[in-house]
DNA sequence: CATGAATGAGTCTTCATTCAT
DNA sequence: AATGAATGAAGACTCATTCAT
């Protein structure tokens, strides 16, 4: 009756676990991949250093599980409306960035492409594609609403969306205040079928 | 620092200092900060690892030298066109990435925003923003010239612009071929004063 | 760790016990006893690390059992002919060392002298004395037979008889095919009564 | 006039190499390859950890070195005498083994037979072959002296002149006092051309 | 009894930086 | 000025051993 199997010997500690993680994902925001030390992890998560290796046999191990776990999106509500979801999809992806210290993260997942390429290809396999895949869906809403021009390229307008962020946050670290409303009318201007 | 000066003794050769500039900036890009060990740059560069002693007293300070020499951004050649400037300005900018492993560099510089401030500050100050001021001065001629509404927020336009770049080596590492067209096309039309 | 005694619970799996004092003897052999890890003769048993441990408190203990189980030598068939006697014992002292991995054992034993003196010690009162009391019995034999002299100092012979082998491996790994056949012949002809 | 290129920079301190090597040496042979700790090399060299990495890259190159530096074998004085000059040969060969706790080392260099094979292919090469050159360079002008059968197997012989020492240990640790002269009568009895 | 988790004390190796020539 | 030696302070990873289930 009971389909959970009790496994012989001490179970493992969730806790720690999630300790772990999400000590790491902090770390690793706040100093970058090779500055993030084991036993600072091990430190701030309160565990052993060895408790970290039992669970992941190496340091990109470890980072990658925290990437992994990291819920660095958080589902969207979709409202009807194009502007406002897009909007939201966008401020959410700031708040986000904000949140987990992510430029550093991102910088960091870069930097490292040539080492440890598995960091940038978790990235954008678990945080980047599917927020684009989010604005993407919305932009085909409006595009079958008619809101939108039919040829428009959606791709393109998926990185025009997103990309005055990043490029904001390379002129100042301070993301201009208004920057998802002013890309998504932007973006949405140049695509309407009516002239304005 | 200064060769100006000069002083006794046997001159500091400008041949080394050139080399350890430039092969600290190349493995820089390409091993990201931490991972770019001076013995690496000394062998790259011909010279010994104390010559770099001599003439910067630490890593970062070095780093930062050849942050400073590097040249990340080729003159415009204003046409007089906005469109075509502003394509011209973009492809620099992307062939400049391409170049020096731009977006690894990059990468460095926001990873280390914590440790080692001065990077992402004079990438920002000798890159960013130059780049960012071109755009900006061929908006200007556009307003001017009636080509784009007068209350265009041109900071905003200028994000749009470079932010696709971003956005789109987030999304995959390969930039979509015609960016920089659409990216443009794409902004003065959202700006235009005539309807299309 | 006497398993005669009924005592309550569940009792010691004894084929557990047997796997684990035979993976522990081969891994000893074949990565000496330093590079030797519980967590490998666990796997290799096929038990938990903590398996081993309930039976003996320390890696020591361990080897020193799995040194004493081990059966390292075959009973002689005593023919009658000192010659083939003699030949005999060698021949499975060989066989044995190679069945083993046995110099690798033998060494790992040298090795540890200082650190663990109880393998060296152990190795020699289970396995070397008992083949050394075999030859010298065979001898003796010789002796009274009149075959050898009768002031034959039986020790020296017995190195002699054993010691071929160990030279022929510090020279190259593969000891000479005919070394038993010679060294008995050797030693015979050299404590022989009767002038050849 | 002087051939000695004076090589720029601090010229390396060939008292703390020695001193390394001595005292890796030692440690090799009193802990064996695995216990012997680059830290407790270093302490007794009286140099840093980082020194010796400067000069040999890993632990394994630097045992390497110490072993072939390691003088083992003293030349012999040539006497004319055969039985002379074996005997002072075998002496010399136990009291090297005496002086550099030689058993121990040998049994490290058998242990790590599978794991860094180096070991035992230097000892071979610098240690037991060339010692066994002189003992048949004796036992050839034995043969052609006359004094030694024509038709003797001379490998054979020196296994069963250096044989014996190994046995001995083997079966006790302390050698027998005269093992030497011991294995150098039978040895020659045996292959005597004229009967005793 | 048996298992798997947890840990502390290493172990080799790297690297920015300082010294001596 | 320029070089190579020397070093101290880590850092990733291992392993015998002890705990908790």
């Amino acid at each position: 009756m009971d389909n959970t199997v009790k496994s012989a010997g001490r179970p493992r500690s969730a806790d720690k676990q999630a300790a772990i993680l999400r000590s790491a994902l902090e770390l690793l925001a706040s100093k970058g991949y090779t500055r993030m030390t084991l036993d600072q992890v091990a430190t701030a998560a309160g565990v052993s250093k060895s408790t970290i290796f039992l669970r992941w046999k190496t340091k990109a191990d470890l980072v990658t599980a925290a990437l992994e776990a990291a819920r660095m999106m958080t589902a969207a509500a979709p409202s009807g409306d194009v502007r406002t979801d897009l909007i939201a999809i966008l401020d959410d992806f700031a708040a986000t960035i904000e949140r987990v210290h992510g430029m550093a993260l991102i910088g960091t997942c870069l930097a490292e492409e040539t080492h440890t390429p598995e960091l940038l290809a978790l990235l954008r396999e678990r945080t980047v594609l599917p927020r684009r895949a989010l604005l993407r869906t919305a932009l085909e809403h409006a595009r079958d609403n008619g809101t939108i021009r039919s040829d428009a390229d959606l791709d393109a307008a998926v990185s025009a969306l997103l990309g005055p962020f990043y490029a904001d946050y390379m002129a100042g670290s301070a993301v201009r205040p208004h920057w998802a409303e002013q890309a998504v009318d932007l973006v949405l201007r140049a695509l309407s079928t009516t002239p304005t």
